[in-house]
DNA sequence: TTCATGTACAACCATTTGGTTGTACGTTAC
DNA sequence: GTAACGTACAACCAAATGGTTGTACATGAA
């Protein structure tokens, strides 16, 4: 299995993107199903062009892509990205287990 | 089991501080051992002074804790904080899985 | 006590962010 | 063909961001 190499600079993006509450909740919303910017915009409380821009970072993040169909633009969740994230956080909760274990190695000694 | 409420704020923070490269990598350092903001800023190549708000937005966050010991401070790590980040992005996942299981469903019905 | 070390805080800067209003263009419905 | 709908884009704004240099204070070592 070949994992796509993530740079600091597409994580940084991730998380920047999942840093604002309208942004995850756009997130929720597309990966229930995908929907038109329109359609996600009669959700909050601010103009289009505002929900427009927060669709605009998701999809610089890969979070989102959007597909023209007429006159709409569809929006569709990467879920591959978030695992990208989550992969991320792992790798910490990796680095604190094996302190954890080196803790216990050095109790484990004999005095 | 009492699971501590997050709000979207303490969200926002914990994504928006782990949003930037060196921010991350004092992150997984501190994991390793807690240590003094002097010796993080080692390790960058930018002012003590960036390092020491680096650590103000992580501190913030509650990704790390800070520790008084004479002239120093020593940061240690929150690997709960990282915990609640992970319990998002699994919400995601788990969004993501039903709508699998909707479409499992509709392809097994009789026609 | 003096000097070195570690830190806190302030002021500054260019850039970015999360919003606003407005204009323009393409598609769709009638 | 006309009007409505959906979107793209620009310009604007206040606040935040990720860095800078500088000053001041407390602790630790000699």
């Amino acid at each position: 299995m070949v994992v796509h190499e993530v740079t600091d600079a597409e994580i940084d993006r991730i998380f920047q993107a999942l840093a604002d509450a309208t942004r995850r909740d756009i997130v929720s919303r597309v990966l229930v199903v995908g929907q038109s910017v329109t359609s996600l915009s009669e959700h909050y409380d601010m103009s289009f062009a505002a929900v427009q821009k927060h669709v605009t970072v998701l999809e610089r993040a890969l979070l989102v892509t959007k597909e023209r169909r007429g006159r709409e633009q569809l929006v569709h969740s990467r879920i591959d990205t978030i695992g990208r994230a989550q992969t991320l956080l792992t790798a910490f909760e990796q680095i604190w287990a094996q302190r954890a274990r080196r803790i216990d190695d050095i109790l484990a000694e004999d005095p």
